[in-house]
Parts: C-alpha cells; structure tokens; sequence
DNA sequence: TCAATAGTTCCGATTTCCCGAACTTCAGGA
DNA sequence: TCCTGAAGTTCGGGAAATCGGAACTATTGA
C-alpha cells in the first residue's frame, strides 16, 4: 500500500474541489464527514441513499476527496478515520464549502417535497 | 441543427453546475460572462489565457454551461449572445455562484503571484 | 449567387470512470 | 505463531466521457 496524499492547503485546487464535489456519491460523503463532530470510517458509506456503493469504488471516490483536499484520512489501526480540512478550506476559499454544502442540502430538501 | 436547451431554474442541479465549472477552460469563460456588462460572442473565447481552443471544443464547452444552467445563448444574427442566469441561480442556490467565482479569483491571484 | 463568418455536428482516438476479483494490513483469538 | 475476519487498496478490462479535426449549417453582406 503506498502512502496517503495530502495536498498542502496552499496546493488546493479549486478545480480538483468542484470535481470532486460534482459526484453526488462523494457530495453527500463529504457532507456527511463535515457535518459529523467525530472521524468516520470509509465503510460507513457501504451505502449512501439506498444506493450500495462496491468497496473499490467506495474506496476511489475517498481517495479523490482527499486528493482533492477536502478531508484527511488516517489509519487507525485496521480502519480508516476520515475528518473534513473545512477549517483549512475556508482560509483559503472563504465561505466556498459552506456555500455548496447549503446548496447540497437545499437540493436535498426540493427532490424530497417535489 | 436543433434548438438550444436552456433547463428551467427550478431543474438546474447543483451536481451539473460544480462539473461545469470543474474544468479550468469553462470556468474561466463563466467568470468573463458573469463579470461582463453586455453579452460575450462564444468566437470572444477562441483563446483562453495562452491556449487556444478549438472551434469544436469550444462549442461544447459552451453547451455544457448552458445546459447545466450557468448561461442563457440566443442566437443574433450569425452569431451568438451570451449572458449569465446568475441572478436565477442566487435565488435558487444562495452564495454559491459568487464564492465559486471569488475562489476563482483568489486562485488566480496566488498563481500569478506565486 | 458567392464568399466569409460563427457555431454545430460527426466520428475516431484518447482519457477517465466503474466495479469485480485478488491483494495487503491489522487485530484478535486458539 | 498461525488462522480468520474485517477494512481498504490495487489491478485490469469494459463502459462512458472528452478532445479535436473535418465536414456541415445558418446567416450576412457584396
């Protein structure tokens, strides 16, 4: 197993950011990992919706999060913790991820009452 | 050639809008369309930055910001106008548009410095 | 009617994405 | 120490998206 990449904040793309939000998969991980006040384990996604995600993809979409920048994994013994870098995020997007996190749950609440 | 799509605002997804601007050329014609006073040609953008864009990319460059419902195109005469739909967008979609363009230009800005 | 201009469409080559299967790593047991 | 199971990763091949040159369409002006 090589190594985990974590970007450094300053080599956060904003690019990379929208890519990998642009994934309705990996938007409502992320949400959830950010909304969450302890880490979470990448099998915690084994489903997301009613929707069963395979663990090599589950695996992938995690690892575009954190190339991306967006959260931070760490092995913890035989699982993963996954925490959100919203606080090193804002630093240098100022008010990016809150503004489609709002946006994602705003969505969220239409596609339920529609 | 069939006629252009412009999706309802109330249709327009949050998913469609971060790919859309997930790619450097799109993102950065996008912020010259929202900054503009008056309507852009497509042929504005033949060149972004140093690179130049083919007339084919180009063209679907621009579909897929229209149908992710970031711009309304209307053909005038041979050629085209563009304009932003960022007023629909805000309604639907607080923030968003303005700190994905402001983390634009904060990109833009530590690259040229740094 | 002809030529020029602005965009679109088609299509083949390249790239990316998806997911099953095999693999690695680690934590308990026995 | 050697199993066994659990949690993720990597590999590989088929599916899907992307890129761009060439041909096409639509409109204007001469």
């Amino acid at each position: 197993m090589r190594p985990l990449l974590h970007p450094s904040i300053e080599d956060v793309r904003l690019e990379a950011i929208l890519h990998a939000l642009s994934d309705p998969v990996r938007v409502a991980i992320f949400a959830d990992i950010a909304g969450a006040d302890c880490p979470q384990r990448c099998s915690a996604f084994s489903s997301v919706g009613d929707r069963a995600i395979p663990k090599s993809s589950l695996s992938q979409h995690f690892k575009v999060l954190r190339e991306a920048g967006l959260i931070r994994s760490e092995r913890q013994g035989v699982e993963m913790r996954n925490i959100s870098r919203c606080p090193e995020i804002q630093e240098r997007f100022p008010g990016l991820i809150p503004a489609i996190l709002d946006a994602h749950m705003a969505e969220r609440k239409t596609e339920r009452a529609g």
